[in-house]
DNA sequence: TTGTACGCGTTATCAG
DNA sequence: CTGATAACGCGTACAA
């Protein structure tokens, strides 16, 4: 199957010079006679030589290849990330390699090894909500930003030494709770997020804040905490409804993200709850599918593409004294139909 | 930023024995005396040590790394695919490595060149409907599997030796077809899918001959040709009820695949055409998102994450004779109510 | 301007 | 059983 592949020693024999001449050739150095050099490109393209990647690996230390460390690509967020990354990546002569490492599992030192010894160029971490409070998290981000740059799609974490890029969810989050009260709605909940209150970043508590700040009244039903996926939607905003059976229940719904929001959309028709009419709704990430559902949704959008192209500059470029660097992104609303603010202002007593 | 990296004859020296030695443990050769094998191993252990990559890549000529060629991973469906596959990749101890080439954009040789250079063990293709007369991808396929194992996951390219491993689209049409023939509808039509009909493998054509077959009337309005993207199912959705303003338009429409479904099924709505009662709706994928559009849709599903790990698994245990094995996979009908075959047989006149 | 020879970290072959 | 040592393919000081 395999053919016997042409090294640099077999170019530099048919041009008669040594492979010194030709990797210089190769790298375009001006200390090559024009007449030798034009010699030796002519050999190359003939055979259509190409150095080795591996042993150029080994020879120079570095591989052109940049680790993505993610939760699962499935996610159609994160494929959108992955999506950019790599096109941005490719551009620039860099190869993306996978590294899945699904929620819930253990991150074991032997995982971590086998990443380091791979011999990547740079790391780009996509983290989630509570990966900020994760300590195997932070010990894996700890040990791989020693051999290499590391940007990482989240808060700073404590004592990790790693460019941090994210978005500043706590600011859209904010930014969806006054659209809504703006909206006339006073009774405003949120689906979804972090199982632990204190693994959820500033992201829930900024939305328990701004609801404060605007002087809403808090319930127990202020925050149904969930995952992130749409099972999530269903689930709480059933148990919502169920919850408020009779009492004034919220008329205005910020889901932890638009799988969320999608489920509880769902979840909420089949409750026979009119969205927006009877509740308003926003998501999270502007999913492809967002503007697709019935209400379109109303969400926050994360500019994903940017974002991941904004990271692979960084990891290409990357210096030393980039580590520790912060820089946080501003989201945008997104208006559609699912928070009704088309309808104008409605009484929602 | 990189520490003293620390290798095989750091264990060596420190072992007192020579790096064959320490080979020989980390391999679990039987050739060794059970208390050097005690001590070398013990060594390893403290130093944590394990092998790099990339000079077991240049020694070996293996890198444990499998290329994923795919169009874009953003897309769900594909993405799904990537997960599964890493997952079943990593299990093994293998890594993926992704390369997307966008579809419209040219593959050049030297892209392939690039491709060729980076050691890598296997071939993952994903391909998309009209790969299959894809002369570039041909060229593309043939080089990479004179060079490794691939699975390509589309029908079989003339003069490719590769494993084909794809999906029974054409059965998953029909049986499409004869669902909603079954319901009652007499007018069925499909939207979306490649824009030559020669290149569409046999996917549109086997719908054009089932609906044949069931007698039932073949109009120029039976195929919407489009893309494979929701945009698609709106544009197409509303230029085919345009086309048959005032006329009998079609009951029954089978949509490319659920992203077309998803654009089809809000474009009915906004120009008041209910689902499923005045038109019922197939899609194609099993997105993760289909159950939650309004109706539920009813699409053909194709196995994603099985699939993805049966071919990890064949490239992985691929021998030379494999090349040119073909596997066909059959699809099941998923019904949900965008058929509204939970509503009864209908009158549709 | 060009060539020689060594290093990169492992594996594998062949003596011993 | 164990140890030198030659690949693997390329980059690069250093020498010429």
């Amino acid at each position: 199957m395999r053919e016997k592949k042409i090294t640099i020693y077999d170019i530099a024999r048919e041009a008669g010079v040594s492979v010194a001449t030709v990797t210089r050739v190769m790298q375009g150095s001006d200390k090559v006679r024009e007449e030798t050099r034009k010699n030796v490109q002519s050999v190359i393209d003939r055979y259509g030589f190409a150095p080795n990647r591996v042993a150029q690996g080994l020879s120079r230390g570095t591989t052109h290849t940049i680790g993505v460390i993610l939760r699962d690509i499935a996610n159609p967020y994160f494929s959108r990330l992955v999506s950019a990354a790599d096109d941005e990546a490719r551009k620039n002569g860099y190869s993306l390699m996978m590294w899945q490492i699904p929620l819930g599992e253990k991150i074991r030192r032997e995982q971590i090894d086998a990443y380091l010894r791979q011999g990547l160029d740079a790391t780009y971490f996509v983290g989630v909500a509570d990966d900020t409070s994760n300590e195997m998290v932070a010990q894996m981000l700890d040990r791989v930003s020693r051999e290499m740059p590391v940007v990482a799609m989240c808060p700073p974490i404590a004592g990790v030494k790693c460019i941090s890029m994210y978005n500043d969810l706590d600011g859209g989050m904010r930014q969806a709770v006054r659209h809504l009260h703006l909206l006339g709605h006073e009774r405003i909940a949120m689906i979804g997020g972090n199982k632990k209150i204190e693994d959820c970043g500033q992201r829930g508590l900024a939305f328990l804040d701004e609801i404060r700040n605007l002087g809403l009244e808090e319930t127990d039903q202020s925050w149904r905490i969930g995952g992130g996926d749409a099972e999530t939607g269903c689930r709480e905003a059933a148990a919502m409804l169920k919850a408020t059976e009779g009492k004034k229940r919220p008329t205005g719904l910020i889901a932890f993200n638009d799988l969320v929001a999608m489920g509880a959309i769902r979840q909420l028709k089949m409750m026979n709850v009119r969205v927006p009419e009877d509740v308003a709704l926003i998501g999270c990430d502007n999913q492809m599918f967002s503007e697709y559902l019935d209400p379109p949704l109303t969400t926050i959008d994360l500019q994903a593409e940017e974002h991941a192209r904004n990271v692979i500059r960084h990891l290409i470029n990357a210096r030393t004294e980039d580590a520790g660097e912060v820089i946080v992104r501003k989201t945008n609303l997104v208006v559609r139909e699912s928070c009704g603010s088309r309808l104008g202002w409605r009484d929602l007593r």
